[in-house]
DNA sequence: CCTGCGATTTGCT
DNA sequence: GCAAATCGCAGGC
């Protein structure tokens, strides 16, 4: 069961195009937060469209990283492109996108999919049958639809077991709603939370 | 529909 | 020692 791009078609769902590069990383995380909205993010067997994402940088005190250069941060501040996995409240894991070059500190949390491929391995994943609408509809609920683990920190998005594809070059440009993030106490008035509109696989609606 | 709460691990003070 | 980028369940309206 591998999860190609090529076959996402059923169901109205979008087709996608190129594999996402390093280049395309190494831009500020707002940039990179907003288009990756309606890109693919397919691992291990499921997958679907992006419809949420989340943006933290250098000098946002809702950063992990700014706290500066440690342990846990480091591959924050390291090159572009390189998943950061971490555990949250203990139990989900949350997958980040590294953004910017190597030396700066910025990442991009996705935090939900419309779900296009895999629909029964996520729902074993998940433990009981589901709605699709709730399969990936939150940073925790994504990691473990798709499988992704804390080891897959610092590795390439360009790689396997990862495929993180690009928008259909001929589809028309998603309409995306900003907001503040969710579930921080920190940086609270930002908002730098990008929703596609209308999408009825969100965490929480786009307001 | 909504609100509150417990689970469970880790990194940093 | 404590707070944390969450989730699912219970209970009330």
């Amino acid at each position: 069961m591998t999860a190609s791009p090529s076959r996402v078609e059923a169901d109205g769902a979008l087709a996608f195009g190129e594999r996402l590069g390093e280049a395309f990383f190494d831009r500020p995380p707002r940039d990179v937060a907003r288009d990756l909205i309606g890109c693919g993010l397919f691992h291990d067997g499921a997958g679907g469209a992006i419809v949420e994402t989340e943006a933290y940088e250098r000098d946002d005190p809702a950063c992990h990283a700014y706290v500066g250069r440690t342990e846990r941060t480091d591959v924050i501040y390291g090159p572009p492109g390189r998943a950061y996995v971490y555990l949250c409240y203990g139990i989900h894991r949350m997958f980040n996108v590294v953004t910017e070059s190597n030396g700066t500190a910025a990442a991009v949390l996705v935090r939900a999919l419309q779900p296009q491929v895999g629909l029964e391995v996520m729902e074993l994943r998940r433990g009981a049958p589901r709605e699709a609408q709730d399969l990936c509809s939150g940073p925790g609920k994504l990691c473990e639809a798709l499988a992704i683990e804390l080891d897959e920190t610092y590795s390439r998005l360009w790689e396997p077991p990862w495929q993180l594809t690009a928008r259909q070059t001929d589809a028309s440009t998603p309409e995306i709603v900003a907001g503040p993030r969710i579930g921080i106490t920190k940086g609270v008035e930002l908002p730098w939370r990008y929703c596609l509109a209308g999408s009825r696989f969100l965490s929480r609606s786009a307001g």
